[in-house]
DNA sequence: ATAGAACTATGTTATATAACATACAAATTT
DNA sequence: AAATTTGTATGTTATATAACATAGTTCTAT
């Protein structure tokens, strides 16, 4: 469960939510700064659930999350991945939805919460604030799209290829530039990439044969980039 | 290529998008129907193509439309099935990329075209439609994340009983309420459901002898829907 | 420190489905 | 009306990948 306490000065605040807050006038400010919560959640903590009524607006502002819907016989497909500082469970509140999809701890995390009613209340005054959300939506339901064609037709190697790519995308690399910054299991690789947890460790160990990728534990090295993109893009 | 011409009384005009005209106060009214134009266009016809760039937003009055990208070696998956009165290419439009798919018609359409600008112009003076547009996209992104799952986990069966009740859902019956009231080859079908054509054949064969269908053509008649379902839930 | 659990690794087998082939029917063009 | 193309139907074969099995390794808790 979250642990609440005041923010301290090395964490970040809802001021480093740049879309959600440069947009503001100094008065929204204020009414935000005053009508948020904030949480701390530590690794495999569950944020919220398939099924759950979402209460508000949930702003990452540290921390590394995935996302994930169960499909058939409890198979747990990983929609997207998040990192600091993306909205999360904004889907549903805005759908006027339950949840359809579930949120865990991949890194410990900061998360701001804004009710319902006070982001609404924004949303009403400020044009901006809505056309941020939906120029949100509509980057997301693109990736959404693009990842369904890609998951259904291309390879075990091409997908797996191409969610390593999309993993740099998102969380880029360590100091060395090569190291993946996201610390995954191979089963959370496999559930992001729609394959076996097998055929992860499989391919994951011909990518280290072919000199793409060095691994250490959890620890995935790129070290052949151009080649990785072009597994993925050939399928 | 578009016919362009004034709309006849039976046809239908933008005043026929509820969630786009009804929203609007009677000055902003008049400011749309003086600020857009009508298109109709034939079986087969392109609306619009991946890459292109989006000029405005597109409202189907009339008619229904396949919407489907590329993937690997050029194979066609539909991701989007559209009847009117939806929006269409709304999704490149607003998060300001070229379009990510192609947009073909399946039956006659009346199409009105609101300049990019007249709907932005709209937007920043009435949050009601920011909000309509923002839930558009939410409820949108809820089904291509189920898609996602349902795509990649089913078996041929399951995913071909899962698109034949969405089609359903959309599209709705014909006069006997059975009848899917939408006509599509049975490479479309393939193609909306992530299989091959002939697999599309054999499996809609299997449905017919197993008396969950009637197949007369393209007519394909729903004889037990609870069946369908249970096949389509079950995967 | 030790036991147990969870994760990683790799080989083998089974199977769903794509790919291919052929034939017939329906639509379209000449 | 004949010829050509396009769509539908079904059988056969090939293959990618899931399922299963076994073992070693690392993490976690008592």
């Amino acid at each position: 469960m979250p642990v609440k306490k005041n923010s301290t000065p090395e964490e970040p605040t809802i001021k480093d939510i740049p879309k959600l807050y440069n947009i503001l006038t100094d008065e929204e400010k204020e009414y935000l700064l005053d009508n948020h919560s904030t949480s701390y959640y530590k690794k495999n903590d569950i944020i919220y659930q398939e099924g759950e009524k979402p209460t508000g607006l949930l702003c990452l502002g540290k921390g590394k999350v995935k996302i994930f819907k169960e499909g058939v016989s409890r198979r747990e497909q990983i929609v997207r991945m998040a990192s600091a500082p993306d909205f999360i469970g904004y889907r549903a509140l805005f759908a006027e939805e339950m949840h359809i999809a579930s949120s865990e701890v991949i890194e410990p995390c900061t998360i701001f919460h804004v009710p319902k009613k006070v982001i609404y209340n924004l949303m009403k005054t400020n044009p901006a604030l809505s056309m941020a959300f939906i120029k949100s939506f509509a980057s997301e339901l693109g990736f959404a799209r693009y990842r369904t064609v890609t998951l259904t037709q291309k390879h075990i190697r091409g997908r797996l290829a191409e969610s390593l790519c999309v993993l740099k995308d998102i969380y880029g690399f360590e100091d060395d530039e090569k190291t993946l910054a996201v610390y995954l299991s191979r089963e959370d690789l496999a559930n992001f990439s729609n394959m076996t947890t097998s055929n992860a460790i499989r391919t994951l160990s011909a990518f280290v044969n072919e000199k793409v990728l060095a691994v250490n534990g959890r620890n995935i090295k790129i070290l052949d980039a151009d080649t990785l993109q072009r597994i993925s893009r050939l399928g």
